[in-house]
DNA sequence: GTGTGTGAAACTTTTCACAGCA
DNA sequence: TGCTGTGAAAAGTTTCACACAC
């Protein structure tokens, strides 16, 4: 199997990688197992890492250190940048999980002079107007964005302009941008409602 | 149409309601507008709707200040915990999003005696042993676990054996819960990471 | 025997297309 | 005429079940 690896199974990746970091390197994982841990059907696990190219051995498993290896090259990683020192803009620099998973934090953005030059983990807070040179100069590959709801779209417009195609959007609204810039949102009052929806339903 | 709403009608509807924040009270929409700024299907935005019981007029759309009272009302809202007042934590404690969307943040827990007291948001830090006291005397009924990957299990079952039926985990972990308990995960390295795989495949 | 890889079946979700009502 | 509500078709996703490799 080598067609285009679908949504769903993007999406789960970053899960099936989750569960192999609590095994040891020298291991190997049945479908069946690593299906247990991640919560899904085994035959979905199958299918999911065939897309991969096949790492399995029939009638052992998978090998754990050549498998997560593999969906870390599949995944990959990039530099970012976020825009927005706020509340969430200053906990997600400060976030160490980015730079595990190798993600590199390699500017902050902020209209407020207050907060320009305030350090925040690994870097220092520039000024919103210097992005787009950054961008260019730093090979930003992924935007986010972590400013209040108003400023967001404007935002997007700018980091699409300056050649960014990724966007995580952390502001509650829906951006609108030019086609090939691939936006993912993030909103933490959705998941609540979404939970309060069932707790209503059930 | 009176089924059950389909989980992914249920995750759009907090969508349409951010659209429709953006219209006036006195205002009708049809389909195919709400649709534009939803970025989906005119269609899709029909039949979600018609889930819902059927709101709209025939040559004219809907009315917005029904239609928002109506999605509201179906998605409720309710009182909220935080376990880990960490970086993460604290930043959601004090997101204003939550009070706008009508969820209330009535404790943050944290482990750590340096933090306990300490003031976030609207409450005041306290100690985790004192979880499952505030949880009946509160009513809580979504937890948040914003803690380190190691602990969120155990605060996972803690909170569900208090009673609580949701939990939205920040932690980079597979929860196990008991049947009935409704989980949701939010990470963030996972939303680069998906980002990451489309960049590096097109 | 054991567990992968994968066609085929079952199910879910999206989109089309149009009857029917204001 | 204009737009909703909804069956029916199309597309996408999950699960089953088994041939086949180790």
């Amino acid at each position: 199997m080598k067609d285009v690896v679908p949504r769903v199974t993007v999406e789960r990746l970053p899960i099936y990688l989750l569960c192999l970091d609590e095994l040891p390197d020298s291991d190997w994982i049945s479908s069946d197992r690593l299906a247990a841990m991640a919560g899904v059907n085994s035959a979905q696990v199958r299918k999911d890492l065939s897309y991969l190219g096949s790492y399995g051995v029939r009638g052992v498993g998978y090998d754990v250190d050549h498998l997560r290896q593999n969906i870390e090259r599949e995944l990959g990683s990039c530099t970012v940048a976020i825009v927005g020192a706020g509340n969430l803009g200053a906990a997600l620099a400060n976030y160490p999980g980015f730079g595990e998973k190798g993600f590199d934090v390699v500017g902050v953005f902020d209209d407020d002079a207050a907060k320009v030059g305030t350090r925040l983990g690994s870097v220092v807070v520039e000024p919103a107007s210097d992005l787009e040179e950054a961008i260019e100069e730093r090979a930003i590959a992924i935007g986010i964005i972590a400013t209040p709801a108003h400023a967001a779209q404007e935002v997007a417009e700018r980091l699409a302009a300056a050649g960014v195609q990724s966007i995580l959007n952390f502001a509650p609204v829906v951006l609108r941008v030019p086609s090939g810039v691939e936006v993912r949102r993030v909103d933490l009052s959705t998941e609540l409602q979404i939970l309060s929806f069932y707790l209503q339903h059930s």
